[in-house]
DNA sequence: ATGGTAGCCTTGCTA
């Protein structure tokens, strides 16, 4: 089962990218962030005209997630549990032929010392409440998506030009490794042990032109699911094409 | 150099 995570930053504007990528790739299984778009506005009907089902949680001009599959999709929770009184559409997650996949959107938190870190830390915090809950599970568990935390400095093009900035803060980057420590595995790092393989190009100052990325999507993977693991990787070909989303596809295949 | 680009549908906000 091939399952792959994708920022697309507006999912109306990245349509035709999106078709294209679902038929070059035939992932199993596709994880959406950034829908830009109400759960009513997603363009279903092309999903689905291209063989797959679709689990959505949108939102109106920002954030929104999606669970994409060939098969039947199972939702088990439509926003991240933990807090009921927040209302931002970062986290689905169902049962997909017997697996418990995850679309995850984690906030950005920038500027620091704002309530917009505060409420990434308190994200994260929650999502680790709820990763560790999954693992009580015998079912295999992928959490996928834009974590906007970059987890090493061979993640990034020079970890100087981050210092200010929440996605490279000592306490994001803990927050990071505790999921890692509660068990679960980054899919693309156990694959493959290149530095320097980036996920995010900022569109300006020509950071992609200048490959000046960072690894800040990723697919985390409990152990029974680490056990299936064979292979994983960064599909830059949609990075390359005219109006591109910032991010790429980041996959991995269990067996 | 506090620059630069993209998508929202607000002419600023978020990233």
């Amino acid at each position: 089962m091939k399952i792959a995570t994708w920022n697309v930053n507006s999912v109306k504007a990245r349509l035709g990218h999106l078709v294209q990528f679902l038929a070059d790739s035939s992932p199993d299984v596709v994880l959406l962030q950034e829908l830009k778009c109400r759960t009513e506005d997603f363009p279903r009907l092309e999903i689905e005209a291209a063989g797959y089902r679709c689990a959505v949680l949108g939102q109106k001009s920002y954030n929104g997630v999606a669970i994409l599959a060939r098969e039947a999709i199972d939702c088990t929770a439509e926003g991240l549990p933990g807090d009921p009184e927040d209302v931002q559409s970062r986290y689905i997650e169902a049962r997909i032929a017997g697996i418990r996949v995850a679309s995850l959107y984690a906030p950005n938190g920038n500027p620091l010392g704002t309530e917009k870190y505060a409420y990434k830390l308190a994200w994260m915090d929650r999502l680790e409440r709820h990763a560790r809950s999954l693992l009580a599970s015998e079912e295999p568990v992928v959490l996928g998506g834009d974590y906007n935390i970059i987890p090493e400095a061979e993640d990034v093009y020079d970890p100087a030009d981050w210092t200010g900035d929440a996605l490279w803060q000592p306490a994001s980057r803990a927050a990071l490794r505790r999921l890692l420590w509660s068990g679960y595995t980054d899919a693309f790092r156990a694959m493959d042990p290149r530095p320097h393989q980036y996920s995010f190009w900022d569109y300006q100052a020509g950071r992609w032109q200048r490959n000046e990325g960072i690894r800040i999507d990723h697919l985390l993977l409990s152990p029974v699911a680490t056990d299936r693991l064979v292979a994983a990787g960064i599909d830059r070909t949609p990075r390359t094409r005219e109006k591109a989303s910032d991010h790429t596809p980041v996959w991995c295949e269990l067996s």
